[in-house]
DNA sequence: TATGAATGAGGGTTCATTCAT
DNA sequence: CATGAATGAACCCTCATTCAT
């Protein structure tokens, strides 16, 4: 009995990796079922046995992403030794995860390809948002850390300030992945590197001008 | 001649404005060529007449408000009586810009609807390509010449401050721009306050974090 | 500006000439849209230039249909020159109407393809509706006529009469229809010898078994 | 031996009362093996280890339908006090069977869904063809019972007058299922009233108008 | 035997594009 | 030049049926 739920879940599994991996190449929307499932290595029918529709597929995708990325920041903050090395974290999880969806680009932005059509959202989107709501707040409580130890100057509401930072964030997340040529072309300056000066800089963004404790911050 | 040109130009004109007008309310993908022809009340076939394609007149959207915002910046910068009234005023035009175009969004970062693809780009991507190049030059110019002054701290190479600082303001007004619900509803902030709070979190950002001239900084 | 309707009604004409073939030799539901484009010689595309769906196809054959039919029982009482007459003529029309549209059998019966679901009912159904009213009604205000005159026996009230008349009449051409072969081998009765022997089953079924008018029944 | 044939025919029996509850609720067309499979408690595989096909569990339904149609038939002429009693009760049966199994209806009239096509029908088929000829035989039987009696006029052979009869019935039966609402509604008739009025409009096409025996007749 | 899993073959519908006039 | 008309190529989705276990 766990062993079919196990196989479904694997079939699904693969499925969803087909399909990230196709969003991530053409896009959601220039992405087929048929390609999905060409690309799975599943029949088209095949297809619906597992999902009941497309929108089924990208949300499955967009949920498992949000946890997944809840997992990480939790993670980067809890086995960080300060703030300045959980945010380092943070931001490396972030950096990592839209690099290999950037198709996720702006879930956490859009709430899930725009679902607030439906005045019935069904489970799955409820759970999208919910996630991306405990996202906000786990944010939202590691700024006003932040701020408590003296680094963070939060004049904003920490709910605002984690909407602007996270906006942005995503935004040179985005510029990296579709520049990713001009980037090393144009500017000489590898991905990665782009990206750690785009954390650097919003960094400054939020961080307190102590002058004394600039030393501290790493790097 | 000139005066059959400038016929042409009025129609292809008329096109683009439904367009926008479309593609501002429905999206791009959504809006299709019936929708344009209906609303700039030319036939459909017309439409083939003035713009080779679809992504024709999407490319030319693009283009001209590339043009258009990049005016509106040198404007802004040519009518400002200091670094910091330029700023406010450049970040006000592409603000505005957004606001105005939401489907723009990403035109500069990922070039006219991602036409790398093909080898031999089309005169009217290059163009894109250009007037991008242009408008990148004239924020390079710009932040050097804060830094020239003192207010900015341009530790990287300018260029690719640029393109960090726009990506993150692009990322923000996207944000605003659809989870403006969000924005009004559970932050209770206007819109238009929470682009103005952006836009100071990233002059934070990119600012020298020079104690004394602090007070200079307007607001 | 005629002309292009007349066009337009020409096309719109063709197809459902092709979907009423196709519909009285397969059935509705099994007849596809390739199969109406196959038959009607238009591409797939070109029957939603002029239908909206099939659906649409479907409504405006009943709806011909309908038309066409309620102007034949008209004529048939008014070129009549007596009751029986126009009865005899009446059942003609009817069973003449049935079968070239076999597959209209039932619009009478279940008001164009069950489309009570909807609460609002487009334009099309509604005609619909209303013509199949409007046929009671003649049939109605026909009966009364023939009970006026002493022929019927009117026990019920008219428009209940009508339904069961009608139905079982409808029942009968839909019989002659579909076991056209079984009438003619086994039965040895022509279809149309059928039909009639129906049609005076259904007479005796209403009139008022006067012996002395007997003689001038026809036939 | 007989054990396992008796359980086959048990599994058979289920998977025809799922269907048949599904067909007469969504009619035969919109019923999928699905449906069936989920409603009967087995596998969708499994109802192709009991059944060919869906056409064969069609066809069994109307078999098995029909078989007990003809056996409630006898009943009701068995056990009727005299002619007119059993027509009554015969009504009443087939009153009976079709408003529960609304989609049955049509097949006296097309034979199982309309199997002439092929040409080397199967067994199944072949059963509801003889079962079908044997109803019809008692149904003529009865009307020539009815003659012999003076109480049915047969100016037509038997068979025919029970093709014609029988149809009529059908139809009759198929608007009072298809109808409910507009019964209720406009006619401010009840279901059951409106058959019974059929019934008897249908018992005056075939009667002999004896002026005499009239008030012999029931109700 | 019983079934979970898989699928081929369509179904209705949409849309960017072409072409004769 | 302007357009009405036509369409090929997809798109998402469904369902009766098969097959390995």
């Amino acid at each position: 009995m766990s062993k079919k739920q196990a196989l479904t879940e694997f079939h699904r599994g693969s499925i969803l990796a087909a399909a990230e991996r196709l969003f991530a190449e053409k896009g959601i929307d220039k992405t087929t079922m048929d390609d999905i499932a060409r690309e799975s290595e599943y029949s088209k029918a095949t297809l619906y046995v597992y999902f009941q529709s497309k929108e089924e597929i990208i949300n499955a995708i967009f949920l498992s992403g949000l946890v997944l990325l809840q997992r990480k920041l939790q993670e980067a903050i809890d086995t960080a030794a300060n703030w300045y090395e959980a945010y380092e974290g943070m931001c490396a999880a972030v950096v990592r995860y839209y690099g290999e969806r950037p198709e996720a680009c702006g879930v956490l932005v859009n709430g899930g390809a725009g679902l607030q059509e439906d005045a019935h959202l069904d489970q799955e989107v409820r759970d999208i948002l919910r996630v991306r709501r405990s996202i906000g707040q786990l944010l939202a409580d590691f700024l006003r850390q932040g701020a408590q130890e003296g680094l963070i100057r939060l004049d904003l509401r920490a709910e605002e300030l984690v909407l602007l930072f996270w906006s942005a964030l995503e935004g040179i997340v985005r510029m990296a992945s579709q520049r990713d040529a001009y980037l090393g072309q144009t500017l000489e300056v590898d991905r990665d590197v782009f990206l750690r000066h785009g954390c650097q800089m919003l960094l400054h963004a939020i961080t307190n001008p102590a002058p004394a404790e600039e030393a501290a911050q790493p790097e």
